[in-house]
DNA sequence: CTATTTGTAACCTGCCTGGTTACTAATTGG
DNA sequence: CCAATTAGTAACCAGGCAGGTTACAAATAG
């Protein structure tokens, strides 16, 4: 699943945005732009981690688990990514020499993942909503306006 | 074609193996265990790229087109990869937020393929030739093991 | 009790990768 | 020239997977 990542900034981005009021999975899944299971799928995954908190019923909905400064974007993408393998490792079989080559390649692979996860270490929730806020905010702006001018 | 990368990397290091041997598609795919068809696909990027040298007929097969050297695991890389993109881009659509937010994951992203294609220059065929030859030897000698047993 | 909202299983579909078939082209040797 | 061998390539097939949808159960506010 390599869109849930996206999805689950996305998540954490606009619940960040909307400081501490609660966001329903069809809010959150128009905004994104796909359904409310998928949404769901992904906030089951987020709430595992401890990184939303849900309520259902009426007025239900997400919030966020900690402080958007307390989460970073690899606390998102370990708890989205089963396997701990980003990259494309070949799995093949146990033995003959394709394994052999295989293990070595993967170890190069391997180095630069790590670097990746260091790298996403290093962005909190925060941050990187203070950087996309505008962005997003001209985007929302737009699709509503595209949505008014249909009425 | 997740594939083709680790199979490039064993035509290539299996012709530097040889030195000079013009070896079949028969073969190569044997040793790795695919089938003909699927390595010729395989060379035929290879050969466009101009890191191998093909001849057909009796006695046909392929060579290296520049020595193990001069080949690095990065022009490898790109003659098998078609779009410029291993890592997880985010298609999506040219508006709204989700488009935002994938931008802002894939400059990270482009920052860690960018750190892995500088590490695969810094690899030539000949130095991974003499880093995994012996372990393919071995490989090899048990496979051929297995089939003396079951003749 | 009812309306709302989430949780989740089950299924469907389209895409991509890898494999196979089938046929053509080139090259060598008699 | 003919036959055998080998590569080139198009076309089709199958399995896996991501993402979407449907359906229904569970929780919660009023």
């Amino acid at each position: 699943m390599t869109s849930e990542f996206t999805i689950g900034l996305h998540v954490l981005g606009f619940l960040t945005a909307r400081g501490g009021e609660p966001l329903t999975s069809e809010v959150l899944a128009r905004t994104y732009g796909t359904s409310p299971v998928v949404l769901r799928r992904v906030l089951s995954k987020l709430r595992q981690a401890g990184l939303v908190a849900t309520r259902r019923g009426v007025g239900g909905g997400s919030v966020l688990g900690r402080p958007s400064s307390e989460i970073s974007l690899l606390d998102v993408y370990v708890a989205l990514t089963d396997e701990p393998e980003l990259l494309p490792r070949h799995p093949g079989e146990n033995t003959g020499p394709a394994q052999v080559l295989a293990a070595y390649i993967n170890g190069i692979y391997a180095e630069a993942e790590a670097a990746l996860l260091e790298r996403l270490a290093t962005v909190s929730i925060e941050q990187m909503d203070s950087e996309v806020r505008p962005e997003i905010c001209a985007a929302l702006e737009a699709s509503r306006l595209v949505s008014v001018a249909r009425a």
